[in-house]
DNA sequence: TAGATTGTTAATCGATTAACAATC
DNA sequence: TAGATTGTTAATCGATTAACAATC
């Protein structure tokens, strides 16, 4: 159904885990499942799945369970998952590298345009059909075809300059693989961060909590 | 100080940040911070901050704030960042080789000491001064040196074998960047999920909300 | 001492869970 | 109809913010 303005950001991160869970099970054939058994398979309470799928309208059916399906199409559109944002990559470093080979920017809601890179030994290298070339180029590109989203899979060091072109092309929307703090010096930008290092403290806490490593 | 026991998640999901601007404000050679400046720089609020630190046993000084050093010193070893955790890691691809190659292992409480890959191209590469070897010797290697931690790098249809193996080795703790849901599968696991793909999905959402594609 | 800033308690806010009437 | 399961309101729980006494 329509989307409701104000949706909490909890809600919002558990969308693409559900969706997950969706594409799954129209994988295995199941056509309906309800509350209790999508919250028992995920671990969550059959509660939170039913409040958080009301946050959009409720499409269940009382006494039925919901329809994979429709489930599936309604967080998929609720994502914008059917959208084509034009996207730039910057860096071709072995992440980069990754990023541009193996994340499916079509079905993510993405168009991967184009490639940037310093190193003028990797211009012209293909990647997903796409050349890599110059980061001169990058004013050029976007003039031309005004990409809406940019991926920084550069080093910290280099983030600062780099933005503040991409930022003056018009480009307000980044996924930073940086540690490089984007949203400090921009208001009007929004940055998804995919901090790697913190994901490793993380467990590093938790391995050191159970072992019972303290000080 | 020492540790509390159940520190609440929120709290050390914020805590990685907090050392990025401990490293930062060290290298920028400053000396003290109120929680205020902080909360200013990290756009938290001071309450927040000086909530946060006084989890681990308040190391402040009032009218005066919070030595950076030692902020720095307390953070890293709340976060167990001082270990040396034994960890192998399984897929070599470019995911793999960008997290083999640039990761600090070292500074953030591991120790790399193995690569596996089941292609016999990659066996004998140099990563980092580890040889790839094959995914065969897995066993061999863990009944001799015992890693505590794996770093899951292949393709999820591959993960729930692999994960079998490693278990049975009696590895616990996992940094997992497949989308195979691990903690499903076993109870006594610590795992810690790396989804790019579910960050891509959730920028795509706070676009289609800004640009207003409202189906 | 006076000023500043912490540590800590109390108030508020938001998210999760429980309960149950509505209804398929 | 009877059974099941939703949608939704109310209760609980937890996290954040505000306030202020303690103290450097």
């Amino acid at each position: 159904m329509s989307r409701k303005e104000n949706i909490s950001s909890s809600v919002i991160k558990r969308l693409p885990r559900y969706y997950r869970f969706m594409l799954e099970l129209k994988a295995q054939g199941v056509e309906r499942i309800s509350s209790k058994e999508l919250a028992n398979m995920m671990r969550l309470t059959a509660s939170q799945v039913r409040q958080d799928f009301n946050c959009f309208g409720g499409f269940g059916q009382q006494g039925y369970g919901y329809s994979v399906n429709q489930l599936h199409d309604e967080i998929e559109s609720i994502l914008g998952l059917d959208s084509k944002y034009g996207t730039i990559l910057i860096g071709v470093g072995n992440l980069g590298r990754a990023v541009a080979a193996h994340m499916s920017f079509e079905e993510r809601g993405y168009s991967l345009e184009a490639i940037f890179d310093q190193n003028s030994k990797l211009w012209g290298e293909k990647i997903r059909d796409i050349q890599v070339q110059s980061a001169e180029h990058i004013e050029d590109f976007c003039n031309k075809h005004h990409p809406k989203v940019a991926i920084l899979c550069i080093p910290k060091e280099a983030v600062g300059d780099i933005a503040k072109r991409l930022y003056a092309c018009g480009i307000r929307y980044y996924w930073n693989f940086s540690h490089y703090d984007l949203s400090v010096d921009y208001d009007d930008v929004i940055v998804e961060n995919v901090h790697m290092s913190d994901s490793l403290m993380i467990l590093c806490y938790q391995i050191s909590e159970k072992e019972g490593n303290l000080d």
